[in-house]
DNA sequence: TTGTACGCGTTATCAA
DNA sequence: TTGATAACGCGTACAA
C-alpha cells in the first residue's frame, strides 16, 4: 500500500452534481489512487480504464468510471508521458505568422493535428535567427515531432536526426538532405508563370522578389529567371523587398525607374506584394493592368480572389499539404521504432489560376507593334 | 544509490565535437543522473544547476555544464512539471483562424507569452460546439492557465473556477460573471460608428450583421441599432450572415431587395464584410462608393487599409490587447498560491479610421434635397 | 554547499 | 482479469 497523505474528501461525490465542490482540497489534485479508493480496486485497475483496448471487466470499468465522474478525475498527461514516452504533443514552428498565407496552413495543419489525437505546441518568430532558442524549448517540451515551416540549417537538422526527432519540413527544400518535406515546386511555379506570361507575347519583364534569406522567394525568383532566359527574352528587372503590401508597391517603382519605361508584365514575389504592386500601378501611376502592364503573384491567398483585385496567381494546395505533412508526421511517429525515418518528399504542383490581372492571349498582330 | 540501467556509454563525451554520436544509445534518454556520473557529483547538483538562483558553488557548477553540454543533456519538461505543477504551457483557444483578425492576434499572443517564458498549447475550432473536446485536453495537459477567445457557457466557465485554472477571456464579454477578460467594448463601437455616419446626415441605414451566435457580431450590431434609434432615425434594414467576403456581398443584395432602393450607408459586422460589400456595390451594381453610399466595417485588419478600399473602420488596439491578456494571465499563474484571482477586465476603446468609404462630412444644403 | 531519500502521477511488468 | 511493485526523470526537504 502506498504511502499516502489523507485521500481526497470523497464526501464530493455525495453532493450534488449541479453545484460540485472544488475538484481538489488544498493543494491535492486528484489522482487515480483517489478514484481507485473511491472504487473499491486498485490504482492499476483504474489505470487499465483509461487505457484503450486494455483487459478490464465490465463491472469493474463501470464502477470506476462512475467514481472518476464523481471526483472530475482526468489522467495527467505529464506524469503519462513521463513513463510512456510520448506527449502527444507535435512542436509546429512558423516565422511568419502575419503572412496571410501561413494562417490558412497553420488552421489547416491545427485540424489535421487534431484529428489524429495530438495537440499543436506552438512556435513563433520575428526574425528566423530565433530558431536556435525554440529548437532548445522543443527538446526540452518532449514532443513527438516536428513541423517546421522555417528555414534550417544542415547542423539544425542534424539534431532532430540526433535526438531521433521525427520532423517534416513545410515548404522549404532543402535539397541533398534526406529530411521529410511537404512543398510545392517554387522554381518550378517560377518557370510556369513565366511560360505563361511570355506566352502571351510579353517581352520585357520586371520581377518584385520575396527576401533574399527565404528560400520560397529565391526559388520563385529563379525559376522565372532561368525560364526567360531559355526562352530568349530580354533579362528581367529584378526589385526585391519583404512578402508585404509596401514591398509590392515600392519594387514597382523601383523597375520603372531602372527600365525608364513600364515593364509589360511584372512578376511578385506572393499574392501580397502583387496586390501591393497592382494598387500603386491603378491608384498612384494610372497604369492600366492588363491593358498596359501585366502582374502576377503566387499563393492564392483568399484576398487575391476579391473583385477588386481578381489576381492572375498560382496556387499552392495548402489544404492537401497540410494534410501530407500530418499524415507523414504521424507515421513517421508510428513507425519511429521500427526504422530509421526514411526521408520522403512529397511534392505538389501549384494551380494556374488565371484570374484578370495579366494578358494572357498574344496580341493581334495588328496590336503587337 | 538509485538502480540505474547500464549509464550512458560516456564515451561520446570524448568524441570529436564535430560529428556526435547520437543523443541515447538503444531506448534510453539522458537524464540528470548520467550528467551527475560523469561530472562526478550527485543528481540533485545538476538539478540545482539548472535552476536559476540555486545555490551551487562555481566549481561545480562548471563540471556540471560542461558534462551535460558533452551529453547533450536537456532537462525534461514533463517531469519537472510533474513535481514543480508547472508546466509553463499556456493554452491558447481560437475558434476561426481562417478570419483575418485572428492571425494578427495570435501572433501577438504567441510572441508575449513566450516573451514570459511560457509555451503556447493551440486549440482550434470549426464550430463553436466543440468547445467541451477542447476543455478536457486542456485539463489533461496541466496548462499554467488559457486564453481563450471563443464563446464559453457559464458552466464552461464554473469548470475553470472549480479547477483553479487561471483564465483570460479574449473579446469576449461575459456580462455578470466574474470572470477575467480583455477586451473592446464593441457595442459601443457600434454606437461610434452608427454616431459618425448620422452626423454626416445619413438617415437610411443597412447593417450587414456577423453571425448570430458570436457575441462580437450582436453586440457591434445592437450598438448601432440603439445608436440609430436615439438619434430618431428610421430602424435600419438588417442582414446577417458569416464574418466573410461572400456574405457582405450577399448582405447588401438583400438590404436594396428590403429598402427597394440603396441605402444611405451600410455598417457592416467585421472589415472583410464589409470589403465584400463594398466590392458588390462597384462592381457589380455599380454604386458609388462613397458617393451615394457610404460603408464602415471593424477592426481595420491589413486589407482594409490597402488602396483599393481604404475603408473606413474602427481598429481593435490588437496589440495592447494582446499585450494586456498576456499579462493579465501571467499575474494571475503567478498570484494564484495567494489569493483567488479577482476577475478584472481590461477594456479597450476601439479607434476611429477615417478612411474614404463613407461620407462624413454633411453635405452643403443646396445638395442635402 | 552538497548528498540522501522521497514523492510527483502515471504506465508497464509480472505473478496470482 | 486483477493487484503489488517497479520504473519514468526530476525537484526539494533535510541532514551532513
Amino acid at each position: 500500500m502506498r504511502k499516502t497523505k489523507t485521500p481526497i474528501d470523497c464526501a464530493a461525490t455525495d453532493s450534488a452534481a449541479q453545484d460540485k465542490a472544488p475538484i481538489a482540497r488544498a493543494d491535492r489534485r486528484v489522482t487515480s489512487y483517489d478514484v481507485a479508493m473511491l472504487a473499491g480496486v486498485s490504482q492499476s485497475a483504474v489505470s487499465r480504464c483509461f487505457k484503450p483496448g486494455a483487459s478490464v471487466s465490465k463491472a469493474t470499468y463501470a464502477r470506476v468510471m462512475k467514481a472518476a465522474a464523481g471526483l472530475d478525475y482526468i489522467p495527467n498527461a505529464a506524469a503519462r508521458s513521463l513513463i510512456t514516452r510520448r506527449s502527444n504533443m507535435v512542436a509546429v514552428v512558423i516565422s511568419q505568422l502575419a503572412n496571410l498565407y501561413y494562417p490558412e496552413a497553420l488552421a489547416e495543419l491545427s485540424q489535421q493535428i487534431a484529428r489524429r489525437g495530438k495537440r499543436v505546441l506552438l512556435f513563433t518568430m520575428q526574425n528566423e535567427s530565433d530558431v536556435d532558442a525554440i529548437l532548445a524549448d522543443i527538446w526540452q517540451y518532449q514532443v513527438d515531432g516536428a513541423i517546421v515551416a522555417a528555414a534550417l540549417t544542415p547542423a539544425q537538422i542534424g539534431e532532430f536526426e540526433r535526438r531521433r526527432l521525427p520532423l517534416v519540413v513545410f515548404n522549404r527544400n532543402l535539397r541533398g538532405t534526406s529530411v521529410s518535406s511537404v512543398l510545392c515546386d517554387q522554381y518550378d511555379a517560377g518557370r510556369l508563370l513565366a511560360s505563361k506570361l511570355a506566352g502571351a507575347g510579353h517581352r520585357r519583364f520586371g520581377i518584385i522578389a520575396g527576401p533574399a534569406d527565404s528560400p520560397v522567394a529565391t526559388e520563385r525568383r529563379n525559376g522565372a529567371v532561368d525560364r526567360l532566359h531559355e526562352l530568349g527574352l530580354p533579362a528581367p528587372s529584378i526589385a526585391s523587398g519583404q512578402f508585404d503590401y509596401a514591398s509590392g508597391a515600392h519594387g514597382l517603382r523601383q523597375i520603372i525607374a531602372a527600365l525608364g519605361d513600364v515593364p509589360d508584365a511584372v512578376i511578385c514575389g506572393n499574392d501580397v506584394m502583387a496586390i501591393g504592386c497592382l494598387d500603386c500601378a491603378r491608384h498612384e501611376l494610372g497604369i492600366d493592368v492588363p491593358g498596359r502592364m501585366s502582374v502576377a503573384g503566387f499563393d492564392a491567398v483568399e484576398p487575391s480572389n476579391w473583385l477588386s483585385y481578381n489576381l492572375t496567381t498560382l496556387r499552392q494546395p495548402i489544404h492537401n499539404m497540410a494534410l501530407a505533412a500530418a499524415d507523414l508526421l504521424t507515421s513517421m511517429i508510428e513507425a519511429q521504432e521500427l526504422h530509421g525515418c526514411a526521408g520522403e518528399k512529397r511534392l505538389f504542383a501549384p494551380q494556374f489560376v488565371e484570374g484578370a490581372t495579366a494578358r494572357l492571349a498574344a496580341l493581334p498582330a495588328s496590336l503587337a507593334a
